[in-house]
DNA sequence: ATTATTATGTACTAATTGGTACATAATCAA
DNA sequence: TTGATTATGTACCAATTAGTACATAATAAT
């Protein structure tokens, strides 16, 4: 590793980036003030500046943050069974997981928050962009596995499936944010996934 | 109507509502400030007062304006061929027609504005909620329409298949805004609707 | 020890923000 | 004409905002 030169910090960069996730879900970029983002990232506004560089630097860690975690995450629940009905159901319920985890539902933090930064920050809609494109690979090699295994048609559309997929988690991922149940979206999802794996 | 007491208003109110959809649906609610929304809607800010009350109110008012617009446009286009494949690919050029209306194409305004709002603004959650409900009933009703000509099988879920189509429209939403090319989510949809009117 | 380097905390600034007071103007009702 | 009512424009305010200067502290290299 690098030796350490200088002072070193005080505070820890994985709470702090978590502390910045957490009200930026909330609040989304522009709502939030460089005052109460160092408050929640538990370190002063110079320090912010030192290590970070702005408000948007930090947003745009927060998202890389927060794509991690959900790759892994609903990444091992798309691995957890050789079935694709099975793992595609794990996938949903452990991204509806997350998308209630704080209440009222937050849904999405890429979805929801950084699609309105889009708006005026083209880096943040081309980090959007390239997730979305992640996203669509991850899905699309599943659902290749699950042909090569003989659980879809040869003929079936391996790369729109995925697309489709993700279509469904942006959706669920929305309609979370703007307040339907859990429930609900768990029968929605359920409901698309035995469809999406009948439809060649 | 009204016989209009006191002074009469200069400023015309649906240009004005445009005015704020367009800054609204480019840099969302929390990031516009209200110097620059009068602006934008033509009018000083104390007549912005006055007439609506504040930013959140005109914002809340240019939801309905874009709902009411949206609602009209791709209604027209579901109703537009008794064929229901044909319906919904009109469907979903007329909404690709507005999400591309401006470069960088700005998406959903709902969608991808009032998502992220919806962490912090309840009215503007239940607002957003209801729009969902409202595309979902509208489908719905095209889908059934379409088991009732024999066009989907009598077992087919036309509310969920309602629900998923409205979630393929949040998935084309948003990765417009995220930067994806106009083409490729034509080709999207068209191939999800091939599956979607397929699958039963 | 001294020095270079990096981090922290206090405290500040200049600019922007949301919001309004007040004088004035334009209409309707009497 | 007079008065009530509503809209407008200028000008302002107090609060918040983003960003930084500066003194200090903690480490590594010398």
């Amino acid at each position: 590793m690098a030796p350490a030169r200088g002072r070193p910090r005080e505070f820890d960069q994985a709470s702090a980036l978590d502390g910045a996730l957490r009200i930026f879900w909330m609040r989304g970029l522009a709502a939030t003030s460089v005052d109460d983002l160092a408050a929640a990232m538990g370190l002063s506004k110079p320090s912010l500046y030192n290590a970070f560089g702005g408000k948007a630097e930090v947003y745009r860690l927060a998202l890389v943050e927060f794509v991690a975690r959900m790759h892994r995450d609903v990444g091992s629940a798309l691995a957890s069974s050789s079935e694709l009905v099975v793992a595609l159901n794990a996938f949903f319920d452990r991204a509806l997981a997350v998308y209630f985890e704080a209440s009222p539902a937050r849904g999405c933090f890429a979805m929801c928050t950084a699609a309105g930064e889009a708006g005026v920050n083209e880096e943040i809609r081309e980090d959007l962009f390239r997730v979305m494109q992640d996203v669509d690979g991850m899905l699309a090699k599943r659902f290749a596995l699950a042909q090569d295994v003989g659980q879809l048609p040869d003929d079936a559309d391996v790369v729109l499936l995925g697309r489709l997929t993700q279509g469904l988690l942006h959706s669920v991922a929305l309609r979370a944010r703007a307040g339907a149940s859990r429930a609900s979206l768990q029968r929605f999802a359920r409901g698309a996934v035995r469809l999406l794996c009948a439809g060649a």
